[in-house]
DNA sequence: CCGGTTAGTTTGCCTTACGCTAATATTTCG
DNA sequence: CGAAATATTAGCGTAAGGCAAACTAACCGG
C-alpha cells in the first residue's frame, strides 16, 4: 500500500462520514417522492440521457414497449416527462424530462445542500480557501478522467 | 455577500459538477434495487432510527399497523429486516435492519466510491494532501455542528 | 409503388404490493 | 379486573407493472 493509497484511504473514509451525517437528515427529499421505483429509475435514465426514443427507453429499462407505453403514460400525465413525435422518424416517440421532472432529479441529487452549506458557513475564510483549493484540484482531475477515459465506458 | 457567501457558493458549484459526474456513472447500485418504494423508505427509516417498534414505523411512515405488518412480513421474507418480540414489553415487535439491509443501504449511500478513488489516484501527493487536509477541515466542521445543533433538529 | 420491417399503442389478462376497516388475541397497567 | 395498547388476520379495493397478441402508421429498399 502506496502513500498515495493512504491518504486516500483517508480521504474516503472521511468522506463516508460526511455521507453518514447527511444521511442522518430527515428533511430528504426522498421521503417525500411519490413514484414508484421503475418510474424514479426511468427518469433517472431520461436525465442521464437527455431523452430517448421510446423503443429505446424500453431496451434500457429491460421491459417490452407495451409496458413502456403505460409507464410514460403515466409520467406524462404527472408532469414528469415530455412524449413527442420524433421529426426525423414520425414513427419514434421522443421521452424527456420536463423542468419539474429536473426539478425532482435535482433535488434528489443535490439533498444535504443546505446542511453541507451551513458546515461550510462555521468554517474561516482560510479553511474556506483550503477547501476550495481541494475542489479545484479534483474539478480539474474529474475533467482528466473524462477526457481521458470515460469514453469508452460511457456505453 | 460576503467574501465567505462567494468561497462557498463555489465549493457548492464544484460539489454539484461532481456529483453530476457521479450520476452519469450506470453501474450505480440504485438500478439494480429490486424493492418498492415504500420498501426502501421503510429500510432507510431503519437505518435512521437503528431499529423501531412495529406501531413506531407505522406512525413514522404514515401508514396503517395493518398495513405495516405486511410490509414488514415482506421485507423479513426477503432477509432485510428482522422482526423480535420486544422482552421488555411482549406486544411490541422491534424491528431491525438485518446485515443484508444494512448492506443494500451502505450500497446505495456510498455509491460512486471506485469512480471517485480512481479520480483521487489521479491526483499527485501534493494535491491529495491539500484535500486531506480540506477532508479534516470539513470533518472537524461537522463534529461542530452535531455538537453544537443537532441535538433540537434531530428531532 | 409495393411489400417487408419497424415503432408505438391498445386490449386483455395476470401478478404483486399497498392501503384501509373491522375483528381478534395477547399483553400491559392503573 | 377492565380498559387500553400492540400486532395480526381477513376481506376488499386500487394502482402499477408486465406480457403476448393484434393493430396502425411510418419507413425504406427493390
Amino acid at each position: 500500500m502506496t502513500s498515495k493509497d493512504l491518504v486516500i484511504a483517508r480521504i474516503m473514509a472521511g468522506q463516508r462520514r460526511f455521507q453518514a451525517a447527511m444521511a442522518r437528515d430527515r428533511s430528504s427529499p426522498f421521503f417525500s417522492v411519490n413514484l414508484t421505483m421503475q418510474q424514479l429509475k426511468i427518469l433517472f435514465t431520461l436525465r442521464l440521457h437527455g431523452g430517448t426514443g421510446g423503443q429505446e427507453l424500453a431496451h434500457l429499462m429491460g421491459v417490452s414497449p407495451a409496458t413502456m407505453t403505460g409507464i410514460v403514460d403515466r409520467l406524462v400525465a404527472a408532469h414528469y416527462v415530455t412524449r413527442r413525435e420524433d421529426p426525423q422518424d414520425r414513427r419514434v416517440r421522443r421521452v424527456q424530462l420536463t423542468p419539474a421532472g429536473d426539478e425532482l432529479i435535482d433535488g434528489l441529487m443535490t439533498a444535504g445542500e443546505e446542511h453541507q452549506t451551513r458546515i461550510l458557513s462555521r468554517l474561516s475564510v482560510d479553511e474556506l480557501t483550503v477547501v476550495a483549493d481541494a475542489m479545484e484540484i479534483m474539478q480539474r482531475a474529474l475533467a482528466e478522467d473524462e477526457a481521458a477515459g470515460t469514453e469508452p465506458s460511457r456505453h
